[in-house]
DNA sequence: TGTCCGATTGGT
DNA sequence: CCAATCGGACAG
């Protein structure tokens, strides 16, 4: 095998749209002592910093919990929500411009048995099942607070190269469970490979199309 | 310290 | 549609 191919800082440090954009393809890689775990990302969500109400970031609100978005691009984001799920965020955009990109879902290509049991599946548990959605990205991945900084450019967490996804794919939609952000609720800053079944449900996967032709 | 609420998920 | 579940943000 040859060595993966990785991002360069300068690629995380664009716009989180733009970083959003490229980052569909990717691969999100974790290392652990009980083995190794990876996925294509096929779901992202662009949070635009101070300016977007559905921002941690928003009105350059600045706490211990967001404090890494306010730091160098690359590094993760990873916060605590709703008592129960982990979200992993790549911050994005130059320093003291707190940017970031959810990942939203994965493609499963690598530690698919460990992933299932870190989800509590069994053997039989489909592998689009696996990492659909933040909470269940994290879960399957073995991602938790402590991930909170970590340097996405290298190390046991990180993101490598994966595949380019065309622009044809690409379907742009809004963002999820962010009504209380008004009108920018409605901006289509989720990104999401349509011929992807990975897709989280609430991306349009679990019954009908996915709005892709 | 007290209260409110969430960048979710899974089941009804 | 709704409950689960608790750390974070903020008012006092």
């Amino acid at each position: 095998m040859t060595t993966p191919a990785t991002y360069t800082r300068r690629f995380f440090a664009r716009d989180s749209l733009t970083v959003a954009r490229a980052l569909v393809g990717g691969v999100l890689v974790h290392e652990t002592r009980a083995g190794v775990s990876a996925g294509l990302i096929v779901e992202v969500e662009a949070y635009r910093g101070p300016s977007d109400r559905a921002a941690h970031s928003y009105g350059g609100r600045r706490t211990a919990r967001n404090e890494v978005m306010y730091g160098a691009a690359g590094h993760s984001y990873v916060y605590f929500i709703y008592g129960i799920h982990y979200c992993i965020n790549v911050v994005t955009g130059a320093v003291d411009v707190p940017e970031a990109v959810l990942i939203r879902a994965l493609e499963p290509v690598d530690g698919l048995a460990l992933m299932r049991r870190r989800r509590g599946l069994g053997k039989e548990a489909p592998a689009h099942l696996l990492c659909r959605g933040p909470g269940n990205v994290c879960r399957a991945m073995g991602i938790q607070g402590r991930d909170n900084g970590a340097d996405l450019l290298c190390g046991a967490l990180r993101i490598e190269r994966g595949r380019r996804v065309p622009e044809a794919r690409i379907v742009r939609a809004a963002r999820i469970g962010v009504d209380y952000a008004g009108d920018h609720a409605a901006l289509p800053w989720r990104l999401y490979d349509g011929a992807s079944r990975s897709v989280s449900r609430a991306a349009g996967a679990g019954g009908r199309g996915s709005g892709l032709g």
